[in-house]
DNA sequence: CGATTGCCTTGATCAGGATCAAATGAAAGG
DNA sequence: CCTTTCATTTGATCCTGATCAAGGCAATCG
């Protein structure tokens, strides 16, 4: 039986373009048993809410399957994403009951969870999970500090090139962009999500797609389904060095 | 003698506005001593570079006195301000030798530091220290997060009011805010600095200034002097839930 | 002392996105 | 089949903040 969560080491999938981000990469023997004893998995639709902000949050989790993301709202209504949990990425932190966003699932989503108490406990007496988390934190504060780069100075066409950029090579991986084929997939996120996570309107979202479209950067086949003929072209509209230095 | 980044436990300053950052707030025993034994000091002046993004970083360090800033800078030179380090905040990843972010002193700056690799042997070592460090790393992932909200959806006088109060609250604390008395401090960041850490123009930044001045907000004596009468109206001003709930 | 330099302010104009409004299209339901 | 609903597109207009261009002011230096 699979504690999924916990089996996803990085070297397990060395050319996911995505840092994996397992909770414990390296331990395997007693913490591992007391881990899964301790799981329980919950679903959900998309669309629903997972936590609200300010809730009491007590448990951790990490994603199996689908898409979940952290939303800010401002009184009148502005809203920011803030962060797009995917496959094997953590919510929840240590030592914290209150949780600071929404979460909600983008797309059917399957969460495994770990009651908060007895994780902060074995936390404490197993160094590995506790590294792990640090090393995991560290990956996502800078996935923050790069989105904070395209919030502020980006225009429009290179917020959407970017997260076109990002959402290809998550679902292609590594390996694919230096094939340098057309890469398809599929679009988790309506033009009102792509808003929030881009600061931009549902509407300004979606004129840059069309123009993108125009301009033969991405084909549109049905609106929510992608293809990039050519990654290259793509990535020279985001405003980021040509390399990409995604991972390290 | 004194062990400046470490002996800065948060309980030790109970008033200080500042999340503190203290690289070890619960070792006191042997850690404390290798610590010490591997420490040494770097002074910088304001404007000085301390390290260049891409350079190789062999150290992890924290801030004695002054203030850092971490910016990314695209191609043709538009910037982005993505962290800003206090006295007892941390910079170094551990387990990356490269590093991400330019990093510079935006006034005379004091930096305690390790050499990266005892260090991190140290934390493999010392459960207690990568806790700590994991505790450190989550404050600035939310740090990060509500600055992304900053970025994506503020307006230009909603941006300068929430760096204001930010730095309002630093230079005086919790305590002063309660009491509802006149704040005064010195702005340690030129307009284009500020430009940089809210993604906006310096000739916005100051034209904004102006405005909040004419408004009464805040007086302005000596260009880099400021004084807020009232905390809670310029509070208004950021957009924020007026609790302002900064820390946890 | 005048010249230079760095930082800040101010003004005029422009444009990128926001806003408001309406229409389209597709899927779901009665 | 018609209605409803939701996501998306498209159009017209407006406005905030960017851009371009000068000018002020204080500190520093020759």
């Amino acid at each position: 039986m699979s504690l999924h969560a916990l089996k996803l080491a990085p070297q397990d999938c060395g050319d996911c373009p995505i840092r994996h981000r397992a909770v414990c990469a390296r331990c395997d023997g007693p913490e591992l048993a007391k881990l899964e004893e301790m799981k329980y998995y919950r679903s959900f639709e998309a669309g629903q809410n997972v936590v609200w902000s300010g809730d009491r949050m007590d448990f951790v989790a990490s994603v199996v399957s689908g898409i979940a993301s952290l939303t800010q709202t401002m009184e009148d209504g502005r809203r920011q994403m803030v962060g797009l949990l995917l496959p094997s990425d953590f919510v929840g932190r240590p030592g914290r009951t209150i949780a600071p966003y929404d979460v909600t699932a983008t797309t059917d989503l399957v969460m495994c969870c770990f009651r908060r108490k007895p994780f902060e406990e074995m936390m404490a007496t197993t160094p590995h999970v506790a590294q792990r988390l640090l090393e995991m934190t560290l990956d996502e504060l800078d996935a923050a500090r790069e989105w904070m780069l395209l919030l502020g100075r980006k225009t429009a066409r290179e917020k959407i090139a970017s997260l076109l950029s990002i959402l290809a090579r998550r679902d292609v991986g590594l390996k694919a962009k230096a094939a340098k084929g057309p890469i398809s997939f599929d679009l988790p996120l309506t033009r009102e999500e792509m808003a929030d996570y881009l600061g931009l309107t549902l509407e300004t979202v979606s004129r840059q797609m069309n123009a993108l479209k125009r301009d033969g950067l991405v084909e549109l086949e049905e609106k929510r389904r992608i293809t990039v003929p050519n990654f290259d072209r793509l990535m020279n509209e985001t405003g980021d060095d040509s390399d990409g230095g995604f991972l390290s």
